[in-house]
DNA sequence: GATGAATGAGGATTCATTCAT
DNA sequence: GATGAATGAATCCTCATTCAT
């Protein structure tokens, strides 16, 4: 039973960042059971053995670099969000849609593949419940500084995610060719005033 | 190459169904990359060798078995919805979302299981975009019916659908238990009205 | 341990003689190892039991096969050699070669085939050291009606139609690129009338 | 995709031969089919996983090691044939069949088993098609420096190898015990010595 | 006798993890 | 500590042969 190194100087945590750089990416590119643990050190530039200097196994890196992937995410969205000016809802939920199109399109199949192996893994199910609800309530303090307040605000935003979820996957994964997009885009924007207005 | 059997004698059918159910139990209770073809073979009571007679591969059984899982939904669906008697468009919804939950319940992970193959897998994902297509065109024709047409329906019962999903969801799989099932699925109720109302 | 039939009646013989002919077609195709059983049975109108109820195994197919084969070949030979004049020992050797290339060329690969499986495999080897002679023996009685005799005849024989055989493989199989068919032939008759000239 | 090592260290260096000895032993005395690589790796004393660090496949092994085995086979002739004098053209001839004769008894099966492979897989027969030309051009080169040359070259020592090839092969495999392994030698000598006279 | 579905041992290959250097 | 070669259990799939119908 090795056990794993909390890196306190610097190189190490270099090192154990471009593990999960690389880890995170590949886990995107082609999905956890086809990602193995050899390239992600090459991707790393880094020997196999390090990897298992720094984690446990492979469902760690997996956990610890969505881990930060969504903290990563949280944080840009709360810079983003904080920059909509919220002087009418149709203009905000317009505004919040585009913010998060864009964020998500960098992130590509990111926060697809998270929810798939929440639904995959009962590990990594177990870790992210708490995750996920951490990351909503980030969003939800940021839309109440912007004066969005609801009783049942917590379900409700947590719809309004969902929706736009599914509208950024329907951009970038899906194909769904009878659908058009701007259409789509229309319909999710209605429902998350419905969701927002009384 | 190796070419598959078209059973057509009853024992046959029987037999290739054991092994459709046995290979859709075991996906959706531990996910397709967890459960060997050795193992289904063993389920359905059946030799291996069994299992490549009727099946080009492990991914030919999923694709199959979730196909079929998909008909007979979607069966289901149809008939129960069928029964509802819309006079008012509320009490629409509420029926429309407790059929889905009832047949969705029984169920379990399948159609999570679903959608994260199509999310992971190139050929599932081909394989169902088209088939989520004719699913979703059933669920339209069926609302028609029922006197609902929009402009731009495809979209609005697409955005339905996904709400009543994440509903499910939340129900079976997900545990942010710091929401309230009820009060989320009146939000959800109060955004698919909203859809349906203009 | 079913024992193997030896079929009297008409359908059987029939039977039995297209397992033979479609196993020869495919061993030659494809070879020994990459030819299946079914395929075989398949390929000759045939049920899989069928194959088992003529024949102890898959090898004893190839035996048979390539003995009827070896017989017929010969037959071809006789028939055709016969029908050369040699007035003169160079224009025999042309039409020597020649009635070769002509017979060898419609059983394309099916002596090299049977080479292969006499270096490869025990049984075969066993089996065909005495069949191979016979095949030279008759050959050898052949030309020997042509008025070709010689001290060491078998020797010299031997080594033409290993000659020859080289040269047909050259003509079928193998592409040396580099080599000039007619030239080959040319040097091959040259080496051959060397040997039957002294 | 997976890629393979190329060994630069000395250990890994020694493995890596391990392997292609244990490998080209096996296919000699058993054919490729009959081995399987848990043998090869028995054998070199290696794990199953080693052999597919160093190797793509199964027949990647067989190619590198009669790839191998061609060379110093080419190597030993070119040595064994630079001690020939040829004053005399029989002589020469003499010295030149015992130099092959002794050669290839030393490597058994092997050239023969090379000939099998090569006409039983495509991918055998491509790689070697080459490899045989380059085999041929250096013994033409040795036998040019002994002033033999001739128009049409290629194509009489092409036969020339034929014939001395069958010689080794009715010595070391087949058992046409009625041929006179002397008298088949002396006439194989009369063949080459027609080939290179005029 | 005939069928062809069923068997299951056997083979090639992969990869998370370890451990000698 | 760091490395990356080595391990070998595990997995998918094939196919000669059998045997229930």
């Amino acid at each position: 039973m090795a056990d794993v190194r909390k890196p306190i100087q610097k190189r190490s945590i270099e090192k154990k960042q471009k593990i999960l750089t690389a880890g995170f990416d590949l886990f995107c590119e082609k999905g956890y059971y086809k990602t193995n643990t050899i390239e992600i050190a090459k991707r790393a530039e880094v020997s196999t053995g390090a990897v298992y200097s720094y984690f446990k196994d492979k469902k760690e890196i997996y956990i610890e670099a969505f881990e930060s992937y969504l903290d990563s995410l949280s944080d840009c969205l709360l810079k983003e969000l904080g920059k909509i000016s919220p002087f009418d809802l149709s203009y905000f939920v317009d505004d919040w849609i585009a913010a998060y199109l864009k964020i998500y399109a960098s992130s590509g199949r990111a926060l697809a593949q998270l929810r798939m192996m929440i639904i995959d893994d009962e590990d990594v199910n177990h870790h992210f419940s708490a995750s996920e609800n951490t990351y909503f309530s980030k969003i939800i303090e940021i839309l109440e500084k912007n004066g969005i307040t609801h009783n049942e605000i917590r379900e409700k935003i947590f719809a309004c995610c969902v929706l736009i979820d599914t509208l950024r996957q329907e951009n970038s994964i899906f194909s769904h060719n009878e659908l058009d997009f701007n259409a789509f885009r229309e319909q999710i924007k209605n429902a998350i005033m419905a969701l927002l207005s009384n």
